[in-house]
DNA sequence: CACATCTTTCAGTCTTGACTGAAACTTCCG
DNA sequence: CGGAAGTTTCAGTCAAGACTGAAAGATGTG
């Protein structure tokens, strides 16, 4: 019997998704997305039902529908089911990191156009005056156009090794 | 006369103001940290005193001590001085960008020791377990060595290009 | 040294949003 | 159709932390 019941995990294992709990709030995402990410990132075995995670972290059953679709959204982790099983079992997805990282280059074209805003604002200023926003402007147009780009490397060689091993 | 009293700025620069704190906020810094970055960025003169600060986000001059402690702290602004003026002004840093974005892929080791620390936890399950913490020790392992690096590359370029101009 | 000016600190207030738990809903089975 | 099992929604509670404002501290000036 491989201890399926009360809390279930060595204390070690809990502490580990605390950890990642906190890890992840610094990304902005909230804790118990941490959390769940954690659970079952060390779950063995990898898919856990909704049930089976309230009761490893302690948590209601609302907040767990909560986080498990607020994860899924944007591809951190996957929903499957099993034949003659009802319920739905949850699993992190394994390019989860990637995806993850890919949001964050999204986001840098907000931030360049800030930059393009600021210049705009400073139209006819001095170019002393000017300098910062073009600082800011030249970093953003530089970084948005390469961490895309290294991204993309990993991805495809990553996609690549993984179909030679199924091959 | 350059509308020196009062409010003093139009209303897009202040709506300017407010959208760079939002999006600073989007970073996990407090929105006033944002605030003070979009007045600094768009400011005639680039250097502005605790008072103005205070007096264009409509804040407390507590609440810029704060803000201003904690973006020096990283690097994002610097104080400096004028003779016979006892005030600190303060302006944006030349590569606040750069340095932001630095500090975030400092904080890569964490997910990477994290990954690790997945795996000694799964010592001994089998592959289909550990499968998704080793999916994640690969990519921060890469995105660890890699994300530094190109970011080294864009300072190096941009340092040159400053001090050729400088000749 | 006493005063004036500017800055920092800190206790208290207030806002935001994560989490709970119960009720509503959906889906499948006899 | 009635009921059981599972999931989602939502109003309310609670905690974290950003901001205020007043008091304390620091730094220069006559």
């Amino acid at each position: 019997m491989t201890s399926a019941s009360g809390p279930g995990l060595e204390a070690e294992k809990l502490a580990y998704i605390e950890e990642m709990g906190i890890a992840i709030e610094g990304l902005g995402l909230p804790r118990m997305a941490g959390r769940v990410l954690g659970a079952l990132l060390i779950a063995d075995p990898p898919e856990q039902s909704a049930e089976d995670l309230a009761e490893t972290l302690q948590a209601s059953r609302g907040s767990i529908s909560t986080t498990t679709r607020l994860l899924e959204m944007p591809g951190l982790i996957e929903r499957v089911s099993k034949p003659g099983d009802r319920r739905v079992y949850y699993r992190n997805r394994p390019d989860a990191w990637y995806q993850a990282t890919r949001r964050e280059a999204a986001a840098l074209g907000q931030m360049r156009e800030l930059a393009d805003k600021a210049l705009d604002l400073l139209e006819g200023a001095p170019d002393e005056v000017r300098q910062g926003a073009e600082d800011m402007r030249e970093f953003y147009a530089f970084w948005e156009r390469e961490m895309p780009a290294v991204l993309d490397h990993w991805h495809r060689h990553t996609r690549r090794r993984r179909d030679d091993e199924e091959a």
